[in-house]
DNA sequence: CGGGGATGTTTTGTCGACAAAATCATTGAC
DNA sequence: GTCAATGATTTTGTCGACAAAACATCCCCG
């Protein structure tokens, strides 16, 4: 039940990861988590000694990245990371809470008893993460969490096309989140969001969950508005 | 209003294409075409003399091409062409009605004047490329104008990432609507499902413009399984 | 006759080097 | 002081070459 990253013919040995694909999520990670800022210029010649490789498959990295939408590319001008603005977030929030609605209907109707576990499992590991404390520092590691609870969520769901895009839909608003966690207040009550979400999946009120994410991924949106005004002008944007 | 197929930012003397960008869309376009089969490794170094250029803007290409879908990698074994299977196309097909029925709504919704006189034109382009002759070689012009329809119906809707979702899964789908139209009778009545379409459209009735394409995706679908029963079995992918 | 391993060939992934393009700084003219 | 043109510098895109991995072949042994 491996995660579907790798698409490995059955009965292969796993062939080891090439160093651009490595390098592809280590650059990924960085861009989501914001240590690369939106708008960043990707000098390949700056950045291939800080990954001890060279600038080829950097290039590559960047290139797929830039089809996943995180990265954006422009002839002759290299690549950037992709700008935020208030319209791509309205619209990121909008998409997304449209194909996770899809996604969990689909899931909700089609999961079984494994499903129900890895939810309640994923979800006791969130919990978990969040009471030992929410120092800034352990964000990754929740944030790590709070992925695979909403991947366990859409997990039943057998449509392999909605849940890349919603794995993407989800990365690319991860960059936002964390520009709100970043700031803010130790949060609102995720946790009662979270765990009401995974009650009303597993007691199989597909009306009741799809209702609960779409106010789910709007307060956090919210939230980051709140946390940034200034996207509203898209200040982030320009530089 | 050009295709927002290259991102230029405004007051820029726009980029001349790089080696990698133009290959990349030939590629694409023999992929989808079927001249380059499902399945099919590219060995990067036969393909690079037959497009005048090295491998690596080929290697870039295709690292665009898979995250786009049109292209699996396999670490230390390269590319090929993304395989075909039954799977795969009713996937493609529920995903398609779903993603296109929101994008649809959107557009019926905010669409103008401009809008609609585009939506006409674009019809208008369509059957009259549907009167001169469905001789097979017209296949490539008629394709084109066929996307162009689509894209005009849905070009009022305000998601950028709504679009580019639809693009990508109209353009897988175009990969198994050739294999039908390789074979297939002339065609079923697709035109007067077209006009119906935008009938309704312009019209404004959404409900019966989504039933309208959601049954416009089932039945280019079945035509596919019809003329290629072996998809049944998957025989395509394989080799 | 079939399976396992050694060997040679093809293909892939990566690097360094080069040319063209863009970027930046300076200068000079209006 | 603003702007355009010029030149120096950086950065990008592309190529060819090299090492490692995968693949195919053949041979040997059971």
């Amino acid at each position: 039940m491996a995660i579907a990253t790798n698409r490995t013919r059955a009965g292969r040995p796993a062939p080891e990861p090439t160093l651009a694909s490595s390098v592809l999520d280590r650059l990924r990670a960085e861009i989501v988590k914001g240590t690369l800022a939106p708008g960043t210029k990707l000098r390949l010649e700056h950045l291939a000694p800080s990954y001890g490789v060279g600038r080829t498959p950097l290039r590559e990295a960047c290139c797929r990245l830039a089809a996943e939408g995180l990265v954006t590319i422009e002839d002759q001008r290299g690549f950037r990371v992709a700008p935020v603005s208030a319209a791509d977030l309205q619209d990121l929030t909008r998409t997304r809470q449209q194909v996770a609605q899809l996604a969990l209907r689909s899931s909700i109707q089609r999961g079984n008893s494994v499903w129900e576990d890895q939810v309640t499992a994923a979800l006791q590991r969130l919990v978990a993460r969040g009471r030992q404390g929410v120092t800034r520092r352990l964000d990754d590691a929740w944030e790590h969490d709070h992925g695979l609870f909403h991947d366990a969520l859409l997990s039943a769901c057998d449509s392999p096309l909605l849940l890349r895009f919603h794995r993407q839909l989800f990365e690319q608003s991860e960059r936002y989140r964390r520009l709100a966690t970043a700031y803010g207040q130790p949060t609102r009550d995720v946790e009662g969001e979270h765990q009401a979400l995974a009650a009303a999946a597993l007691g199989r009120d597909a009306e009741r969950a799809c209702a609960l994410v779409v106010e789910h991924i709007s307060r956090t949106t919210d939230r980051v508005l709140e946390c940034h005004p200034g996207l509203r002008r898209d200040e982030l944007s320009t530089k």
